[in-house]
DNA sequence: GTGTTATCGGGAATCGTTCCCATTATGCCA
DNA sequence: TGGCATAATGGGAACGATTCCCGATAACAC
């Protein structure tokens, strides 16, 4: 994003389910798809409806408080990042076990933006992430 | 990628849709979609299969001969690139029309390897995709 | 030509995600 | 504290992109 970085949160009702979900991707920092917290959510017991997985990861991201990776496979992943106000940043995400490690490029950001204006382009904004294999998952 | 840059590619035959797949994207400077492709071939009477469009995407991104984007929405878009031995390389597509750039940030190439190693990972590759619109879709 | 076999294509199947809507539960106010 | 307005829920249907399956078709070699 490069406008509209107020992220102004909407007055919302606490429920269960919203807290389930948070806590959820909180005990990880992995990027980790609907489906998969929606599996581990059911697993422990918990009573909570698909839709409302999407929703609330759709509301964390609005609010700012997730960022999305969307996997070559076309699986959109979440992870919690902080908080709002949080600085731009990118990721360094495990192919394997989705661990990510937040990185920042002060360069990248400039050159993009730099490059973009060369070429006439408004209303810019990236996607820069770096896929590997973690130490733990190359043994 | 970082590694298996061989990109050898198998005998294949030579067919009448191979080729309108090729045609229809060279004709453009744009990342298409599958969908997209398979249906300006068919208004213009092209006899195939939407199957085989999308066989013939994939096998022109395995030879090498085209490049991939992941919309944010999930949709595959694909582009002819040059050839096999074009160096490696980044876009500046317009989120509106679709038209790409080709761009190089060798300085990115290398802040990227840099950050794995320093984090313990291996077997990189990076996906860099710089969105906005294009001076003629900012009207 | 003829035969072998890669390629085609249409429809079914998959998969992630969104939508719909009757039901439930939260927060506010009296 | 009770009751109400309405946000949130969830299960299943709907959707769109992509893949799979497999009998029919067409390339290429001899």
């Amino acid at each position: 994003m490069s406008l509209m970085a107020t992220t102004q949160q909407v007055k919302r009702r606490a429920t269960n389910q919203g807290a389930a979900v948070k806590e959820a991707l909180a005990a990880e920092d992995t990027f980790r798809s609907a489906q998969d917290v929606y599996a581990t959510l059911r697993a422990n017991g918990e009573k909570i409806g698909l839709s409302t997985v999407y929703r609330h990861l759709q509301i964390f991201v609005d609010d700012g408080l997730a960022d999305v990776i969307h996997k070559p496979d076309g699986e959109s992943t979440y992870r919690l990042c902080g908080d709002a106000s949080t600085t731009h940043h990118h990721h360094l995400v495990c192919r394997s076990c989705g661990k990510a490690v937040e990185i920042e490029g002060p360069a990248v950001e400039t050159w993009a933006d730099k490059v973009a204006a060369q070429n006439g382009f408004t209303d810019v904004n990236h996607t820069v992430e770096i896929f590997g294999l973690c130490a733990a998952c190359a043994a």
